[in-house]
RNA sequence: GCACCUAUAGCUCAGUUGGAUAGAGCAACGGACUUCUAAUCCGUGUGUCGGGGGUUCGAAUCCUCCUAGGUGCACCA
């Protein structure tokens, strides 16, 4: 495919060679609209060089510049130098380029043979599995498929939250009030009572809360009691918690959460120990992080038992000796922000290089309209109801819309839960959101099932007109403004799913195709296909089975599916 | 108290490494279906880019101070 950018460099390289070609690329930027170019060089830099001012240098280099056959006009517009595309040469290349590389189009093979860590969504055991959750569990793995989509070998790792004082508690309650059957029928809400039950009687009587510390040691030491009860206990969780991550079509490489860790601790405290960054602070052993402006790192409690920090130092080191990752990225709350601060800082101290490799990447709360979440004081959304909810809306509307559509139960979920994963990648992870159920059960405007219609119109045209890929394609009828609009974004897919990776940010891709739903639909809506006159209409039906390629690849690389009928 | 994050149209948000007139969606109003799926398209916008100061030829974007909201700061995760 033609690097138009780089043409735009080298043309400009030619004639003037005070820069070199890093710099004019960096330089080089995108108009604020299309009549002034598809690229435009400012000549802001070159005037202090030259001392000349701005638009004269901008005069010059275009006189100096000549013709090229990449681009039909080169413009000097006050102290910009314009480049517009030749919208011929644009048009072939692009539409090329994707009909033969199709569900390939975009992708590369930048991360051959490198280990990516994604570690995303990890729910805490016998706890809900709620709104909040929706966040690191459909970006984490949004980036995981935009990792693979780049050739990276990604690794997707559910950290479950199935270890800590928590789990003393549990099964110090289980122990008093639990009952076997009641659970098994509806495991975490009984769960859940449990663990309520106890901390408010621990408010009260304090033995209890020893008693949570107790079984947590037991646990540690492995006695089988407290060992059985806690796989029972992580099992039926896990069921539960499938039964969503089924809903949303994702899959992990890896369930090893905290438990998985409980026996690799004690060679970190040892290693810490000998590399002398270990201190006693009472009765706690503590990495002092006072020089790097951070609050201790408590890596043993008093009693002996571990803490959170521990074993994400402790996995982080499994994983380098068992994956040996390129990158470590863990999709975590903002929160949590210090927490990944200290202990990156942690392993760097231990001498390990690879902590620079390890990336937090933080996204913003959920809350809800009357405060935040709070599983206790009953203010929580559980996900499956967020998502069942959103299915039943869809089903509705295909009920009015399409009640002739085959298989509507499919096309209902693909639908509904594309809304909702859609709305999540759609703005900047940093940004905090209040949840609303207006918005989530939108379909209208930019979201999920506006861009899924999309495809399916698309597909539709494919259909009525019998397309079939044919080589023998004439572009250059394709002139029209929307068309070259429509165009000129799928030529920029392959550079969004790039961004999209470097930046760690799903939405840039959300966005884009967004945009491309909005070109194709005015185009749509201003060039007829099916009755235009024949060559014509071959040239549209391609561009339309590219936009759909596109669509398809850019929603898969959200985790969201493209029905093609809806 | 200290640290980090956020602040852009009535609402929800974009705005790429500083650059040419700050853009979308929703809501509101008006228009387009006997014609390729109207979950669509077209039209209508008087914004102190939270406020002050600074750097720069040029600032929503960088620096600084202030304001508001959020988050975090030792035995939870």
């Amino acid at each position: 495919m033609i690097d138009f950018k780089k043409e735009v460099v080298n043309a400009i390289y030619n004639i003037e060679n005070s820069l070199d070609k890093e710099e004019i690329e960096r330089l080089i930027e995108i108009p604020p609209s299309y009549d002034m170019g598809d690229y435009a060089f400012p000549c802001f830099r070159l005037a202090k060089t030259f001392r000349k001012a701005p638009n004269l240098i901008a005069e010059e280099l275009k006189e100096k510049i000549g013709t090229s056959e990449f681009f039909e006009k080169i413009e000097n517009v006050g102290p910009y130098l314009n480049f517009f595309i030749n919208k011929e040469k644009l048009i072939e290349t692009t539409l090329e380029e994707i009909l033969a590389k199709k569900d390939e189009y975009g992708s590369s093979d930048i991360g051959k043979g490198r280990n990516i860590i994604v570690e995303f969504s990890s729910p805490n055991i016998a706890k809900p599995f709620h709104i909040g959750h929706i966040r690191s569990t459909v970006i984490g793995n949004s980036l995981y498929k935009i990792c693979k989509f780049l050739g990276f070998n990604a690794i997707a790792i559910n950290h479950l939250g199935d270890y800590g004082t928590q789990f003393g508690m549990l099964i110090a309650a289980y122990k008093k009030w639990g009952d076997r059957e009641v659970i098994e029928n509806d495991p975490i809400n009984e769960l859940l009572k449990l663990y309520v039950k106890f901390n408010t009687e621990a408010e009260k009587d304090e033995s209890l809360k020893d008693e949570a510390r107790y079984w947590f040691r037991e646990l540690e030491n492995g006695n089988e009691d407290a060992v059985e009860l806690w796989q029972w206990i992580r099992d039926v969780s896990l069921k539960e918690f499938n039964r969503v991550y089924d809903l949303l079509n994702i899959t992990f490489d890896s369930y090893a959460g905290e438990s998985f860790y409980s026996d690799k601790m004690g060679r970190v405290i040892e290693e810490l120990e000998e590399k002398g960054l270990l201190k006693e602070s009472e009765g706690a052993k503590i990495v002092d992080l006072e020089e790097y402006d951070m609050p201790p790192a408590l890596i043993q409690k008093k009693d002996g038992s571990t803490l959170y920090i521990t074993r994400d130092i402790a996995a982080a080191i499994y994983r380098k000796e068992h994956y040996d990752f390129y990158k470590n990225i863990y999709v975590v709350a903002s929160q949590q922000n210090l927490h990944f601060k200290q202990w990156f800082k942690v392993v760097e101290l231990m001498g390990y290089e690879w902590a620079k490799d390890c990336i937090h990447v933080p996204f913003g709360m959920v809350s809800l309209e009357d405060g935040t979440l709070s599983t206790r004081k009953g203010r929580v959304v559980y996900l499956e109801d967020v998502l069942k909810k959103a299915i039943d809306g869809a089903s509705r509307i295909i009920e009015d819309k399409n009640p002739n559509l085959d298989n509507k139960e499919e096309v209902a979920k693909q639908v509904g839960i594309g809304a909702v994963v859609f709305q999540e990648l759609f703005n900047s992870r940093i940004k905090d959101y209040v949840f609303t159920w207006d918005r989530t059960l939108s379909f209208e405007g930019e979201t999920g099932p506006y861009v899924q219609y999309t495809h399916a119109r698309a597909n539709s045209l494919l259909e009525k007109g019998n397309f079939n890929v044919d080589d023998n394609v004439d572009y250059t009828l394709l002139k029209e403004e929307d068309e070259i609009d429509l165009v000129r974004l799928l030529y920029n897919f392959p550079n969004i799913v790039y961004d999209a990776f470097d930046k760690l940010e799903p939405s840039f891709i959300t966005r884009h195709i967004v945009e491309i739903a909005k070109a194709f639909n005015k185009f749509y809506n201003s060039c007829p296909i099916l009755s235009s006159e024949e060559g014509l209409k071959k040239a549209r039906l391609n561009l339309v089975y590219a936009t759909k390629i596109v669509i398809k690849t850019g929603l898969g690389l959200l985790g969201i599916e493209a029905p093609d009928k809806m």
